[in-house]
Formats: C-alpha cells, structure tokens, sequence
DNA sequence: AAGTTTAACTTATATAGACGAGTCGTGTCA
DNA sequence: TGACACGACTCGTCTATATAAGTTAAACTT
C-alpha cells in the first residue's frame, strides 16, 4: 500500500478509537514527517486525505484539528438504497417481493431521458417492500440490459447493486436524484396498500458510471406516511 | 491566484464551452508542463482538482479523459436553500416575508435536539414564501443567539445565511436533513394557503459550524405539490 | 496601557528529480 | 502464426528544498 494512504489509515484509526481526541490538534507536519519517516508532500498528501473523508480541518498558519466523531461516521454519505436506510434505520427489516420481472424495449420517454436509441433492450423491474405486513413501497427499476448482462430475478430479489458492483465490476460515480410528491396511479393502487392517501412520494434516480454512462433509472415511490428521506451535506 | 488553480480553471472552461472535447483525451503532463510553465506537482493538482469536480477521469498508464458534460454542470452538490433551488429552477423569484421574529428561551425539545442548556437564548424566524399569489413554503428557523449575533428582521428579510457566513464570518461545516411527510399543523393553516391538502412535506435541517457545533435548527414546510428536492450523490 | 513590530510557529504553493507501475504497440523468437 | 520481451509512453508515489502566507505571542515602542 501507498505510504500515504498507511499513515492516513494509521491516524483515522487513531481517531476512531480516540487515540487522538476531537478538537484536539494534531502534531505539525514537520513532526509527522519525523514520526513516520517520510517526506513533508507524503504526511501532506495523508492529511489532505483526512480532510476529505471528513476526519480533521486543516487550518492555515494555526494547525490540524481532530473534527467530533459525529462528523466522522457520516463520512460516506454516498448513493445507498433507501429500503437500506430505512431497514437500518428502524431497526427492523423489509420484506422485498419482485412484483414483475420483463424484458423491454425502451419507450421513448425513458431513450430520451436516458440519452438513448429507441428500442434500446432493458431490464424492467418491478419490487414492492414490505414492512409490518403492509406494502408501502414500489420501486420499479430500468437497466440497459447491455451494461447489467444476465441480470435475473433471482439476483433482483437480494440486492441488484451488489451484483451490478460485485460480480460486474462495475464502477458507478454518481447518482441524481429529486424527490416530489405525486398523484397516486393505478400501478401504485396494484401494488401499493394505500389505505386513503392520494398522493406519493416519488424519488427518481439516475445513476450513472464513470465512463460517464447511464445504466439505470428508477423510481422509488412511497407510501406518504413511510417516506423518510436522511442526508448530511457537507461543504 | 494559485497557479494550479488557474491552470485549473483555464482547462475547466475549455471544457465548458466545448474547446476541450468530452470522451477526448488531455494532453500528457508532461506536455501540460510545457503548456503551462509549471512543474509537474503543480499540473497534478490541477488534474486532480479537475476528476475531484467531476471534470475529468484519470486512468493510469493511459491518460486523462474529459467527462460528458451532463456530469459538470453538477458539480456543486453542497449545502443550498431549498428556496434558491426552488427560484432558479424554475426561473421566477420568490417572495419571502417575516411573519414573526422573536426572542425566546429554547424550550426543552428543542435544547435536547440541539444538544443545549435549557433556556439558552434563541431567535425564532418564522419566514414565508409566496410564489405565484400563494404562500406555499413555510420555514421555522432557530438560532443560537450567542453563535448568531445582531440578527434582525430586516436580515431576516434578505438572506440570513449571508449574514451568518459574510458578516459573521462562521464556516459552516455540514449539514443534517431529514425530509418527511407530516399532517398539517395549525400553524401551517394559519400561514400557508394550503387548499385541501391534508399533509406537508417537512424537511428539518440541523446546521453545524467547523468546530463542531450546532448553531442552527429549521424546518421547512412544504405544501405537497410545490415541493422538490433534486441531489447529486457521488461515490 | 495600548498599539506596533518582530520572531517563530503553522500550513500552502511551487520546483526538480528519481523511481514505480499500468498500458500498448512493435519487434523478435520459437 | 503466436507467444513473449522490450521500449516508449502514460499516470502514481516519494523525496528534498525553497519560498509564500496566515497565526500567535512575546518583545518593543509610544
């Protein structure tokens, strides 16, 4: 491994296990540079690293401070599904059911949207969650079926991202989503067990890979009283 | 300026205005080097502050790739009001009147959620937004009033976060959200022209300063059909 | 006592050179 | 023809050194 990524994880350790105090000031470059035998551009090179991944603030002609912990575990708040969130968030699991599993063409609307030809061949699929006997959530996913060869239903009902990242290597950068309130449709009446409400949530999410190409899109629509959308931004 | 970052910006802006073709490759360092007078540590840090905006890709033993331009405009996924979004979307402004501004003393669920002493001086901005003739947004916020001296209404008014950051210098570090949907409160009755609509989306924003502490608390009521919420996430 | 200068610390930027490591095409050898 | 070795190119890491710029506190001046 990199000799700067062994000192950055040597010290994130040393934070985690408290080792090294929030609001504590580390020790300067020059120090680091002593303590562990390398030039000032590699301790640099660690501490940049530790800046980005939210773990201490570098401020200029005054030092390296340790940020509180609370900043530190929300470091990777990256693309993750939102059953997960809300899987751990409660505590409880989900109950994922493929409601429907095709192979399609894609319609016009979604070629535009995804910058694609026509007819492109696609996976469709439908799941519904369920939570405490109730389905309260249909997600119904787009992939091109180019990119997530071999995709089945099998894969669809445990988790399609590991496979798309695990077993495709597959390398996604980022992901765009927007999240509104819409009127209920008939599919969600199908799948969904609404009770009274009229209206959904809806996140819309297009993920993206590093080549820059879109492989998926999906949306995730919510029954209104169990959506719950977390986030940290940070600056 | 820095030179990287010149060097930095004299690249990003061939790319913008397409001089710098997407999926084509940049020139070597070693050439940039040459281009730019600079050594190479320096154009590396362009390069590398160019893949961190999502500019470009590096790949290692081939080159320096230039990213579809959809991935650029992005860039700047930080902390943003969702009123400005809200404005610039949709390429009307947004009337923002003070319907009440006072100081008051935390009451205890607020004091717990912020991690206060009870009683701890606040200000409490009741803001809202008129789009098209309706009040469809309404934001509570409160402040911590050692942390947010001199607040006024008249600040209130304009934009407090420029108060927070221009005037009083404080950095903001990252912030918390949670969006959810919540049944109409008398007061959203009272504020908003709320029609039948029976629910709000609410999102709550928990606002931290560099040194770790929470200065801010808000919620943002939503009525249901002029809510959104778009997000770049990346890995 | 109050303001100013200075010195000593910090991180930030820039340079130059060396070697490592991944990629790709070309030429050689079997 | 096919496998392999090599060279030339790319970006990645590390070192060493110099200078700039922000911060702080002590020393100095008024």
């Amino acid at each position: 491994m990199a000799k700067y990524r062994q000192i950055y994880e040597q010290l994130a350790e040393q934070m985690r296990n408290g080792v090294l105090e929030a609001e504590s000031k580390l020790p300067s470059e020059t120090e680091l540079m002593h303590t562990y035998e390398a030039s000032r551009g590699t301790v640099r090179k660690a501490l940049d690293l530790l800046q980005e991944h939210g773990y201490v603030r570098k401020h200029h002609g005054k030092g390296v401070f340790v940020l509180r912990r609370e900043q530190i575990e929300f470091q990777f708040n990256g693309i993750v599904s939102f059953s997960e969130v809300y899987a751990s968030m409660l505590g409880r699991s989900i109950q994922t059911t493929v409601a429907s599993f095709e192979e399609i063409e894609a319609p016009p609307w979604l070629a535009e949207r995804m910058d694609l030809k026509p007819g492109t061949a696609m996976y469709r699929v439908e799941r519904v969650r369920n939570f405490d006997g109730e389905n309260v959530i249909l997600d119904v996913n787009y992939f091109v079926k180019d990119l997530v060869p071999g995709l089945t239903k099998q894969i669809a009902e445990r988790s399609i991202y590991e496979y798309v990242e695990r077993e495709l290597g597959l390398q996604i950068s980022y992901a765009k989503r927007k999240i509104a309130a819409e009127d209920v449709t008939a599919l969600d009446r199908m799948r969904l067990d609404l009770h009274d409400y009229e209206y959904v949530i809806v996140i819309t999410n297009d993920t993206f890979l590093y080549e820059g190409r879109q492989f998926e899109y999906t949306e995730s629509r919510h029954r209104l009283d169990k959506f719950q959308f977390s986030d940290v931004a940070r600056r």
